[in-house]
DNA sequence: ACTTGGCACTCGGCCGCGTTGAGTGCCAAG
DNA sequence: CTTGGCACTCAACGCGGCCGAGTGCCAAGT
């Protein structure tokens, strides 16, 4: 059905198209990518992917655009990886190497990933639940109000204020603070709630049921809120691409819906290979876009993912690798 | 020069103008607001506030807009303030009487004031050098890298990994916390750095040097770089104002750069009073909007500033109200 | 069976044109 | 100082014609 010569002009227009977004036509086609047949042949190889559905006319007499289906077979089939330039690695070296701490290499690779790529950059901080926990802390506030600390081993530094039923006395609280760390350091987060049932007694055993309960319901609140968080660069770029968003609106409000992103990135988080999402395939909102997107962390376990989104037209090859390049250097950094 | 009829005059076009985003021409003045003359006096008036420079004809033969000086004068002498709605009131309480902690505050009171201006909002964490320190809490992380943890009565709670030229064993640990807790607790940070230089001295009073040149630093880097948060949100509703920014770009891109935001709300502190900053008094980026803003905090105290940013041509009166009552609303929250 | 040149056809983009109407500035009279 | 009248300007709009890129189809060639 679709023979090379066909792939290769279905790549020619996928490639020529990202490079100048203006519908190509048979002429341009055989100028520019030395095919060594005629416009004609072209056109009638045309015909044939646009009755399979990989490209289509914006009208008649226009050229053609490459349609989602017709990016996803580039994508999957056509497109070799594109190596970065020296100067890119270097660049991603010196600007993550500085980093101090967690929020830092965050906050450092979403800009760092939305100025290679020209595109808005997305990413997620650690999940909590799949961390250890490496510390707890209780800060008294008032009589009955604690400050919950929780640092995991991935750096994350979690608090949240707790309201007691009772007051607590110094003792008490110190002899809390020694049994949760005896209990829960080391432990994954996910499992660290239900870990809590067998709290030992302490001084006032009258006290264990309300306190487990508490802890419980805030430990899960508390996973549940800090999983969902994103940090978000490159918003401008958006702007660059008005030709391929005919309205950015839905886009910006999609991606100021963190919930919308987290869906995004969570289902992609295989550290070994680029997951890419094209136009319809995405959730409401970002049908106009295409998310380029992989898992990051230590070694090839995931904690988290990363990744880009675009317009559809946009230079995939070049995205994909970036995207890769820069997980891979945020979980060698996260490993250590 | 301008008696108080040119001054109905210029209401009545930036009234109209904010509503239609279309100018204003002397036929619909008089229609609309009931001034009690014909439209050719009102031309004649329109004359001279153009010779002063309060409005401008985007064309020949085209109704009046008014200019930044013309808007400057609408908001500082003609502006009614506009209470708030009940309704409006109602989801200020509702939306951030479920706050839980800081980060909590603050992204609703961001969101909160995106959706009640349709603007963008823009609310600076309380700053760190105005807080006292509640409490320090060092945990170790290997032989020679400690986790600093600092809880100020705001709720903030800010980290930093320090990695130590020496190793600490468990008992100098003990007594470093000790010490930093009784030295620091109740300060503010900005006078916390002068303090630790009379550390009292540990059981290894060799340490001592190296470990009050590195609290130091850490200290301060830690104020300086955490004085630098903002949250931000409704960047979608630029769109809205499309019309308004013949290009969004470097809008977006100043609202990324949080250097640009924090100059802009830094300035304007003062609980008290809104503070209106129109077109070209805003910084590079900026030009095409007005910044509206106030400082926060409980009491009369400000620990740092909220505000949006929006189209000059903006409803000054009810966005002025909106950030004035969210203001008052988050210091409130934060006195508790 | 595939390729190719030729050819008629389509249709969006552009230019020029006249029309319309909102809005102004000016002036002379009240 | 205000007002009605009047000539003038100019953006917006619609219309028609032209241009050219690009196509689909077909008949001839390999």
């Amino acid at each position: 059905m679709l023979d090379d010569r066909k792939l290769d002009v279905l790549r020619a227009i996928v490639e020529d198209f990202v490079r100048t977004s203006e519908p190509v036509g048979s002429k341009h086609i055989v100028e520019r990518h030395h095919l060594g047949v005629s416009p004609a042949t072209v056109r009638n190889d045309m015909a044939t992917l646009e009755d399979e559905g990989y490209i289509a006319q914006p009208h008649t007499s226009a050229g053609r655009i490459p349609t989602d289906k017709g990016y996803r077979l580039f994508v999957d089939r056509l497109s070799q990886v594109k190596p970065l330039s020296p100067a890119e690695r270097r660049a991603i070296e010196s600007f993550l190497g500085g980093a101090v701490d967690l929020d830092d290499v965050v906050n450092r690779s979403v800009k760092l990933l939305a100025q290679l790529t020209r595109q808005v950059a997305v990413v997620q901080y650690p999940s909590l639940s799949r961390s250890t926990v490496r510390h707890v802390e209780l800060v008294q506030l008032t009589a009955n109000r604690l400050l919950l600390v929780l640092i995991t081993d991935t750096g994350r530094v979690e608090q949240r204020v707790l309201e007691l039923p009772v007051a607590l006395d110094e003792g008490s609280l110190d002899e809390l603070r020694g049994s949760l760390n005896r209990t829960l350091v080391g432990r994954h987060l996910d499992e660290a709630a239900k870990a809590l049932t067998n709290l030992p007694d302490g001084s006032r055993p009258e006290l264990r049921p309300v306190m487990t309960s508490l802890m419980t319901v805030v430990l899960e609140t508390l996973v549940e809120r800090a999983e969902q968080r994103v940090a978000l660069a490159g918003a401008a770029n958006l702007t660059a691409h008005a030709l391929d968003f005919p309205v950015i609106r839905p886009v910006l409000e999609a991606l100021e819906e963190q919930v919308v992103l987290l869906k995004l990135l969570g289902e992609a988080n295989d550290p070994t290979t680029v997951r890419v999402r094209i136009g319809d395939e995405n959730p409401e909102g970002l049908r106009s876009t295409s998310v380029v997107s992989i898992g990051y962390g230590p070694g090839s376990d995931s904690l988290a993912s990363l990744g880009v989104v675009g317009p559809t037209r946009m230079d995939y090859p070049g995205t994909m690798s970036a995207v890769r390049a820069v997980a891979r250097y945020v979980g060698d950094l996260l490993g250590s």
